[in-house]
DNA sequence: TGGGGTGATATTTTT
DNA sequence: TATCACCCCA
């Protein structure tokens, strides 16, 4: 049953919409519903409707729970996706306006990073706060739609006029490689709509109603595709909450929601304010939380599930004594309420804080999951099969060719690339279609390049095989004879590690046939986007069997758990010390607003003493937020305020314990 | 192949 | 400080 509210959100049809949804107050159960209602009650066709996300997890879960509404004829052509698979899609119909040619790759953030390396002198390569700086500045420009001329017309100081070049350079670079990286798949396809009128016309009939869900998470260029996609009617639906905007960092704009209501006259606002999520205490905390922030929408949840336990406080000896004390309590309330694993999550600011809760759980037997932290991209092995096979499909990916022509070594050097290099500048072609040429092969040694022609006749053929024959095959047997086991038993010191990698490859391999399998019309250069756009590892988390949850609060948003451990409650950890300093408190708030929103029943949060950090032991502050919550809600263990006296007797004792251990 | 030693390096969040 | 890549030796 939906509320009264609810019910309005979904049924208005009439124009723009904008729902500001509270935490837990059902807000993708508006979007899910609202979807139906447009299939069902007024007959729009399913292909016809978009619904847009932030994050795979999301646009996952929405798929997941609209399948069990909708039969799936009914269905049929319905899109749910991230933004960027959304930018991806448009590309892909007209990549020519975009000065790209089917088959384009999509490089990740780090492949970007060494791209941008590559372009400074070998003095600089190794200060990653430069290169991450340049990075940043490349990507604000990006996000605010700039192209370097544009930027060029702006008086800047001598850093920003060197940063500027290498943008350039760094775009020149991409369009060259026929690649883009994750910003273009925003941002070229604004460009490009903005013009070609007949193609933005296109669009606009083929999406009749956009629904973009976490709307707070937009950024600029984002905004600007959406205005561009619904037209002047605005026929969408977009849904957000400003006190859960925590991708501010990444450029997302919260003043977006405020933006609609100008750009869009019309606009209709709908408020969902009660919670169906939290238990009183929990909410009541939240709301009293975030009341220190000023927001932008004044919204107050209430919730009917009456006021249920006291929230916990548990202060700890430091990170490892947390991670016992939590995983403890997490044993001991699951036995005695008979609860399953994956009613239970552990929520921390960063991914570093898992591994001590890791390490617990592994020692105690428990199953756990960890969503985030490394991704498989981040694997080696799996960076370069992916290299492979986007060589594979693009030969004029350069960045892939240079992971390529020596992962396994084959005998061709430094030397040998960087003649490659000056040759394929001075010809303005990729550096693998360069290789082959008898005017640079004459200019290399003997054993270079017969190395070298024997790499391409290996690839070469598989090129053409690629062409005719299925791929699965193909890259089987690629993966056979690239001699890459090979490489990986020389690289690694047990062969342990090794299998494992090669477990790894034949996963992926296994994921791009189930991938192909699903999407018959695909090919492999359009497996390989979707697969550098969807993380493996959301697919496979789908297998539903019992686990505790770990993850970072980012992660966590639009997620719930019975019970729900908050770590970390210190002061430069949750406000974590870079925003302290760069005066961004109120994202933190959001980002604990976050955390204490998940729970449904129970929430605990801990908090250490004192903390390893790089080297030095640091003494930790709780954290200011503990001041900002209701006292009468809170349920403190452990706090003792331990005097030089008490620490000193406290040690005496210990140490009297490790004698009478030694005995 | 596997064990152990050394030295460098990291610490915010993600498509 | 804890981990990891890397190296050497058995």
């Amino acid at each position: 049953m939906l509320n009264a509210q609810q019910k309005a959100a979904v049924t208005y049809t009439d124009g723009p919409l904008l729902v500001l949804a509270g935490a837990g107050s059902g807000k993708t159960r508006v979007i899910i519903q609202k979807i139906v209602h447009l299939i069902e009650q007024r007959h729009y066709p399913a292909p016809h409707i978009y619904a847009v996300t932030f994050t795979n997890k999301a646009a996952q879960e929405m798929k997941h729970r609209i399948q069990h509404i909708l039969p799936a004829e009914r269905r049929r052509g319905l899109k749910i996706a991230t933004f960027h698979t959304l930018g991806l899609h448009i590309l892909k119909q007209t990549p020519t306006l975009c000065d790209l040619h089917r088959g384009f790759s999509i490089m990740d953030s780090e492949d970007c990073l060494g791209l941008i390396q590559t372009f400074l002198p070998p003095a600089r390569k190794r200060d990653r706060e430069d290169l991450f700086r340049i990075q940043q500045q490349i990507f604000i420009w990006k996000n605010a739609l700039l192209t370097p001329e544009a930027v060029s017309k702006n008086s800047l100081s001598e850093e920003s006029l060197e940063i500027l070049s290498l943008f350039q350079r760094y775009q020149d670079t991409l369009r060259t490689y026929n690649a883009v990286d994750f910003d273009d798949l925003i941002g070229l396809p604004v460009t490009m709509l903005q013009k070609h009128p007949d193609v933005l016309a296109r669009w606009r009939q083929k999406i009749r109603h956009l629904l973009i869900d976490e709307y707070q998470d937009s950024n600029q260029a984002q905004y600007q595709l959406v205005t561009l996609l619904v037209g002047e009617q605005g026929a969408f639906t977009a849904v957000g909450d400003d006190s859960q905007s925590i991708y501010a960092w990444r450029g997302a704009k919260p003043e977006n929601l405020s933006h609609l209501a100008r750009d869009f006259p019309t606009l209709k606002c709908i408020k969902l304010e009660q919670n169906y999520r939290s238990t009183g205490r929990i909410l009541q905390a939240a709301n009293q939380l975030i009341t220190h922030n000023t927001s932008l929408y004044e919204k107050r949840l209430w919730s009917e599930l009456g006021p249920g336990d006291l929230i916990r406080v548990l202060c700890c000896k430091d990170g490892q004594d947390e991670a016992e004390q939590v995983i403890a309590d997490l044993i001991s309330h699951r036995l005695r309420h008979g609860q399953s694993y994956n009613h239970y999550a552990i929520l921390y600011r960063g991914n570093h804080q898992a591994r001590l809760f890791e390490n617990v759980l592994r020692l105690q037997g428990i199953p756990y999951r960890i969503t985030g932290g490394d991704s498989w991209f981040a694997r080696t092995e799996i960076k370069d099969m992916l290299a492979y096979m986007r060589l594979l499909c693009n030969i004029q990916d350069d960045t892939a060719f240079l992971r390529v022509f020596n992962t396994p070594k084959r005998g061709i050097g430094a030397t040998t690339l960087e003649t490659l290099s000056k040759y394929a500048r001075q010809k303005g072609q990729s550096l693998y279609v360069c290789a082959g040429h008898l005017a640079f092969l004459s200019q290399i040694h003997d054993k270079s390049r017969q190395a070298m022609e024997n790499f391409l006749g290996w690839f070469n053929a598989l090129r053409v095989r690629r062409q005719q024959e299925p791929i699965i095959p193909v890259l089987q047997e690629m993966v056979k004879t690239m001699g890459y086991e090979t490489h990986l038993y020389d690289l690694h010191d047990t062969s342990m590690k090794a299998q494992k990698c090669m477990e790894n490859v034949w996963d992926l391999i296994l994921w791009v046939e189930r991938l192909l399998e699903k999407k018959p019309e695909h090919d492999l250069s359009d497996i390989l986007n979707t697969l550098m756009l969807i993380d493996i590892m959301d697919q496979s988390n789908h297998s539903d069997q019992e686990a505790v949850q770990l993850m970072t609060l980012h992660a966590s948003k639009g997620l719930e758990f019975p019970f729900v451990y908050l770590s970390g409650m210190e002061e430069e950890l949750l406000p974590h010390r870079a925003s302290i300093e760069a005066d961004q408190i109120e994202e933190e708030r959001r980002l604990a607003y976050v955390g204490i929103t998940r729970a449904q029943r129970l929430l605990t949060l801990s908090l250490a003493k004192q903390r390893r950090r790089g080297g030095e032991l640091h003494q930790c502050t709780p954290s200011r937020f503990l001041d900002e919550l209701p006292e009468d809600n809170l349920e403190w263990y452990g706090r003792s305020v331990a005097t030089p006296e008490q620490s000193l007797a406290r040690a005496k004792s210990h140490l009297a314990g490790l004698k009478e251990l030694l005995k």
